[in-house]
RNA sequence: CGCGGGGUGGAGCAGUUGGCAGCUCGUUGGGCUCAUAACCCAAAGGUCGUAAGUUCGAGUCUUACCCCCGCAA
């Protein structure tokens, strides 16, 4: 059994610890980031890993910041680790701290390097409506992601799985190739591959691509959008200066929309000439339908201003959205 | 004391200057129809979050409390 020591701070860094844990692993201490206010009341909350630790005893180490940090340094030097884990920690770590296990430092990422080399590979998989991703862990170096692969495991991205399910998924996926990555490593047989510079980056998402930009985009690349960004954003847009999200929508043809509604064919609609981001339907029974580039939005689920989530069809029996009206 | 929204029949909402509590949907019964998530008729279902106060009278004003939600991290 190796002596390890973890650091790592959301939910997705703690089904690693608790399979590295139940591995069998002697965890000397855990590293997280240090608590943060959090939710309404903005009250201090503990990292999911730290929570976990908390649990089992483990030791709790909270730097307020790792680089340049002597007394921190000394005190991973102390615990003579053989192994250090690391799985979505949130800082970058010095060259001085890859150094101090003599195995070395190993890191779980959610991509197939060296696709996606960055802070978020997930969401931009599912942004890019990829097909594949997967989980790669690898020797850490000072680059960002950029160290040594040693192994690799691949999975199907479904066509409207949304990041929190993929994310779900790689998390536990990410686990199990740790712990099977450690045993290599404690046999000495893990191998060790470059990654070449062959490369994509992940870069973290900001607030301004939540926005729904009908013109730009089309059908499919709005659904991509809003996939992507559930639940960590939620894609928007807005309509009568109101800002409503999408949590889910699906895209139909304009087949399907004619065959639901077969009045469209008498009325001469002419959808080539309806600008996108115009409602077409909004019906309390049968849902809400946006015109969009290359294909229509129909939104299965969706958020108003201060409210909760709910299906369109709750939402449109108390809030109207009127047919013609644009969202921009 | 981070900012903001809200608690009204099963669901989502409206309720104007305080004056008999409404809308859309659902539910139940009936009708129409080859048929329907369609249409027509009828019915059931609410101590308007809790407590106190102002008032002839409060969902609507005042105060306290409970609960929920959004943003922000």
């Amino acid at each position: 059994m190796l002596k390890i020591v973890f650091m790592g701070t959301p939910d997705f860094a703690r089904v690693s610890l608790e399979k590295v844990y139940e591995a069998g692993h002697k965890i000397e201490a855990v590293v997280t980031n240090v608590d943060k206010p959090k939710g309404r009341g903005m009250k201090l909350v503990a990292s999911p890993v730290k929570e976990f630790a908390e649990e089992k005893g483990i030791k709790v180490l909270q730097p307020l910041k790792v680089k340049n940090n002597n007394l921190f340094m000394e005190e991973i030097k102390q615990l003579k680790p053989d192994v250090i884990c690391v799985v979505a920690y949130g800082k970058i770590l010095p060259k001085e701290l890859l150094e101090i296990p003599k195995l070395g430092c190993i890191n779980v990422h959610g991509s197939l390097l060296p696709q996606y080399r960055g802070a978020a590979p997930i969401q931009w998989a599912v942004l890019n409506g990829d097909k594949k991703t997967g989980i790669t862990t690898m020797y850490m170096d000072v680059g960002m992601d950029t160290g040594d692969m040693i192994l690799k495991e691949e999975t199907e991205i479904g066509d409207n799985e949304t990041t929190g399910e993929l994310w779900d998924r790689l998390a536990i996926m990410g686990g199990d190739l740790l712990v099977k990555t450690l045993k290599l490593i404690e046999e000495g047989k893990a191998p060790r591959q470059k990654q070449g510079e062959d490369f994509t980056t992940a870069p973290m998402l900001n607030k301004e691509m939540a926005k729904i930009d009908w013109e730009t985009k089309n059908a499919e690349q709005i659904k991509n959008l809003v996939r992507g960004l559930n639940p960590i954003m939620g894609a928007y847009s807005y309509i009568n200066g109101k800002k409503i999200k999408f949590w889910k929508v699906e895209v139909i043809s304009e087949k399907d929309l004619e065959k639901e509604f077969p009045e469209l064919v008498e009325y001469n609609y002419k959808l080539k000439e309806i600008g996108a981001g115009t409602v077409l339907f909004s019906d309390a029974k049968k849902g809400l339908y946006i015109k969009a580039n290359d294909g229509i939005i129909k939104v299965l689920e969706l958020q108003g201003e201060n409210a909760r989530k709910m299906s369109a069809n709750d939402f449109l029996r108390g809030n109207s959205i009127g047919v013609g009206s644009i969202f921009e």
